[in-house]
RNA sequence: GGGAUCUUAGCUCAGCUGGGAGAGCAUCUGCCUUACAAGCAGAGGGUCACAGGUUCGAGCCCUGUAGGUCCCACCA
């Protein structure tokens, strides 16, 4: 047998058991048909990331599930692999390219792209080597990347079939266009962000007439793109001008006054100019009522052309300079303060310019039927429940999706344009000839796909698709998806809809969502505040354990949480509490032979006792577990494993041990070590290195993680032992409670009587009267059914049909003691009231199940029987006073 | 505007299908009891936001109110 070092110390453990398990290839999972599959995809970071807060909770939640089911004898497969993040990685790569002084136009597409490669060779597998420090037990045999070859096969497969089925389409839409990254975003990328602005009231001349309409805007500079002005049909201000052409100041084109339903008569001046080329809502009045749409931006939002005298200046820089010459020109009727939401772009903040753009989109209506349905028939669950109602929302609401990127890293759309003829092909491999005209000139469409795209088929596309594999066929659907609820609608929504419409299944069961992982205020953790946690730092100092216990531990699934150095020690603390216990039960294990195998009448009370609590909750553990109450289950190890069995048991034990002449002493240390191995192993999936590093050293298996987990036995259920050692503990609590409360340290013992009439309670106690005594700091337990022979001033205590009387002869302050009865009596008072409130209350009686009511028929027995005792006492007290 | 969620001990949070309010940390008291002071034994501390309702019984279910957080949404 090897030794347990003797202080818990994670730091080299740790790397050296995860090595160990790469070597023997227990990560790795091949198709078995013997064996059911559960099967889970990480979400795949982005190559640019370093591990955060959120991977670790992530993984380490996919590394439970994992674990756990793997023990169960599961073929559990945890896929693992990266994203190639395409505006994330394409800025990183120009950064680092404009330190060395060039320009990505300079270098050109194909140039760009092999350093984005090499970037992506040298930096993308940080985060890789950094899952593995909290423990990933994924298999890294299989791990992928959504630009490898088989992703993009995928992507290419998916953008075809949906073309050729009219689900992709290219059109002239309005988009969501990032200035700064110089592209367009889809509607999920928009984040909307309430800003304080103005509201300009602005006149303009009605044409032939001295009379003036007055309009209220955000963005004055998008007067330049004015092609009408609006008014509800029913607004009975504005009858008169309707029809009537308007001057644009400034520019002085002429527009019409249109009527729509649109416009809100009681919001702003009822008046609202019409901007097709740049705002979502005038676009859709302007193609209702056939408005020119006016585009006014290039694409680094500087004033085009289209802008007159403007050109060339920025968006603001416009807007500036206009406002003030309407004020010259006496057309700007006021200025308000205004806060409105403004759209910026998550990755860079960027506020968002609405434009009209050739881009690719994907139809969704259609697809999202089946993805609606399987949430509401059940065949996809959401873990809390609540989060259906988000999905489904989205969904019902959804609009198509803008795909096309004007960015080089990504997969490139498979679209080619015939240079003659202007025919449109899309094709997996680029074709030699125009199918139209028969030219040799065809160029491929730029742009490249929404990073999402590829993501959106990672649970099929990493087992092989769209290839008839066998893992996919074996493997394929998985079972749960881990995920953050902010992360939705960009993924988790987009791979359901792609499940359903490339493979007919939704690519997973279950959607087990998580929360954001904040710093100790409650605020978001982020690069700017400076107030971010490194998950890597944490482990180096405490540990990848506690690390993962501490951010499982405590809080509700999709819930936030916050994140303590202290709640850190706390699991530390936890993990050198396992440790040393372990330690105390191998020290002791050499002073004996222990056996495989033990019949199990030879142990005693306590054994029989701990036993079942362990069996106990092996099976509320699996219970919690399958209901992916990941925090609840492992809440109910922490105790078993620090009240109950270290400072219960293991306290119970020592005197046997300590004692060779005990026959118990081989029930002892089997006990011991059945115990600390089931329990071992239900706490292996969240830590799962100490774990490991014990029961290596604890038994002959080679690997916790791959040993059986622990499964609820009939044999190990032992009520009426159960019921004896809870008696014990009751009057072992009673005792401390006494001397707690007479500060009697536990170094001076004392003579100890137990007196019942109850001859089944007095056999429990002779049976366990040595670790009764132990405990109870007792020199000497005497059990009695009566009191002869006790001192009259012993000092007593009380428990259901028994007293537990101390001779503290020398220490005995009778003020303090009837002080203590008196809180007693106190007590049982008011459970005495309670209880006989609800027994004559005869709705209680008569509506309440019979259990219940036998349960409190029960209590009231019990206190009104201690309560004598109580009354007895403190009146012979009274009396020796 | 719609929706979700939260309000429980000094702090951070659990509390599974309604049946005597919990944990960690913090505070206080006593203990170096031969696994562990990263420990042991105790104590104090809560009209479970508020108001109604359903129920024999509500922290839990329903309605409303107040405050906080978040998401969605085309009010220029």
């Amino acid at each position: 047998m090897k030794e347990l070092a003797k202080t818990y110390d994670p730091k080299g453990m740790e790397d050296r058991i995860y090595k160990n398990w790469l070597d023997k290839k227990y990560f790795h999972a091949e198709v078995d048909r013997s064996k059911k599959p559960f099967t889970i995809v990480m979400p795949p970071p982005n190559i640019t990331g370093k591990l955060h807060m959120g991977h670790a909770l992530d993984n380490t939640m996919q590394d439970i599930l994992i674990r756990y089911k793997r023990m169960q004898g599961y073929n559990a497969l945890w896929v693992p692999g990266t994203d190639h993040a395409s505006i994330s990685t394409e800025v990183k790569v120009i950064n680092k390219l404009k330190e060395e002084g060039i320009d990505k136009n300079e270098l050109g597409r194909e140039g760009f792209l092999k350093r984005t490669w090499e970037w992506r060779e040298e930096y993308g597998h940080t985060i890789v080597e950094q899952l593995k420090k909290i423990g990933s037990s994924c298999d890294w045999d299989r791990e992928r990347f959504t630009m490898d070859e088989g992703c993009s096969e995928a992507v290419l497969e998916v953008f075809c079939r949906l073309y050729e089925k009219g689900y992709i389409y290219k059109g002239s839409r309005i988009i969501n266009w990032c200035p700064v990254c110089g592209t367009s975003i889809s509607d999920a990328e928009v984040e909307h962000e309430e800003q304080a602005g103005h509201f300009w009231h602005i006149n303009y001349p009605i044409k032939d007439s001295d009379k003036f309409v007055e309009i209220a805007t955000t963005r004055p500079e998008t007067m330049l793109g004015d092609t009408a002005l609006a008014v509800n049909p029913e607004d009975e201000r504005y009858q008169d001008i309707i029809g009537k052409t308007v001057i644009v100041p400034l520019i002085n084109r002429e527009i019409p006054v249109i009527a729509d339903s649109y416009v809100d008569k009681e919001f702003g001046t009822g008046v609202v100019k019409i901007t097709p080329a740049h705002d979502p809502n005038d676009f859709e009045v302007g193609r209702r009522h056939n408005l020119p749409e006016i585009n006014i931006l290039n694409d680094d939002a500087t004033i085009n052309a289209n802008g007159g005298k403007y050109v060339g200046m920025d968006r603001y820089e416009a807007r500036k300079v206009m406002v003030k010459e309407l004020e010259e020109l006496g057309l700007l009727v006021k200025v308000e303060d205004h806060v409105h939401n403004v759209g910026t772009h998550d990755r860079c903040g960027t506020t968002i310019e609405p434009m009209i753009k050739q881009q690719w989109f994907v139809a969704m209506e259609e697809m999202a039927k089946p993805a609606i349905e399987a949430v509401k028939n059940g065949d996809l669950t959401f873990v809390p429940e609540r989060f259906d109602k988000t999905y489904l929302h989205w969904l019902e609401n959804i609009r198509d999706w803008c795909i096309s990127r004007q960015l080089w890293w990504g997969h490139r759309i498979p679209a080619y344009y015939c240079d003659e003829c202007g025919e449109i092909v899309v094709s997996k491999t680029a074709p030699d000839v125009c199918p139209k005209c028969g030219c040799k000139h065809l160029t491929q469409d730029p742009d490249t796909l929404d990073t999402w795209f590829s993501s959106a088929l990672w649970p099929f596309s990493t087992l092989g698709w769209p290839e008839k594999t066998e893992e996919l066929d074996y493997f394929y659907p998985t079972d749960v998806l881990v995920t953050g609820y902010d992360i939705i609608f960009f993924w988790v929504i987009r791979m359901v809809f792609s499940g359903y419409e490339q493979t007919g299944k939704s690519p997973f069961h279950h959607v087990l969502i998580h929360g954001l992982v904040r710093d100790s205020l409650g605020r978001k953790m982020s690069k700017s505040l400076g107030n971010g946690i490194d998950p890597l730092e944490i482990i180096e100092q405490y540990g990848a354990d506690a690390l993962r216990l501490t951010l499982i531990t405590g809080n509700a699934p999709g819930n936030d949480m916050r994140f303590y150095m202290e709640r850190v020690e706390s699991s530390r603390n936890f993990a050198n509490k396992i440790w040393n216990a372990s330690r105390f039960i191998m020290m002791n294990e050499e002073s004996a032979e222990v056996p495989e195998n033990i019949d199990l009448s030879t142990l005693t009370s306590a054994d029989k006792w701990i036993l079942s609590k362990v069996n106990t909750l092996a099976k509320d553990v699996t219970a919690n577990m399958d209901k992916f109450e990941l925090g609840i289950a492992v809440q109910k190890i922490y105790d078993f494993i620090w009240e109950e069995f270290c400072d219960w048991y293991i306290e119970m034990v020592k005197p046997r041990l300590y004692n060779d002449a005990d026959e118990t002493k081989t029930a002892a240390l089997w006990t011991l070590k059945t115990v600390l191995i089931n329990a071992l192993k239900l706490l292996h999936p969240y830590m799962p290195f100490i774990t490991e590093e014990i029961f290596c050293n604890l038994c002959d298996e080679e690997s916790i993680m791959i040993s059986a987990w622990p499964e609820y036995k009939d044999e190990w259920n032992f009520a009426e032992d159960e019921f004896a050692v809870e008696t014990i503990k009751e009057a072992v609590r009673a005792i401390r409670n006494v001397r707690s409360g007479m500060n009697v340290p536990p170094s001076k013992k004392a003579k100890v009587f137990v007196v019942s009439e109850n001859e089944k309670l007095r056999k429990i106690f002779e049976n366990g009267h040595i670790f009764f005594g132990s405990l109870g700091y007792a020199s000497e337990v005497t059990v009695q059914c009566d009191k002869t022979g006790i001192a009259e001033d012993a000092v007593s205590a009380m428990i259901p049909e028994a007293q537990i009387c101390m001779p503290f002869a020398e220490l005995v302050d009778i003020e303090k003691e009837i002080e203590r009865l008196k809180k007693e009596e106190a007590r049982l008072q008011k459970e005495l009231a309670r209880v006989n409130g609800m027994l004559s209350n005869e709705k209680f009686v008569s509506k309440a199940p019979q259990s219940k009511i036998d349960e409190e028929k029960e209590k009231l027995a019990k206190y009104t029987q201690m309560m004598e005792q109580v009354k007895l006492r403190l009146s012979q007290l009274a009396y020796s006073r």
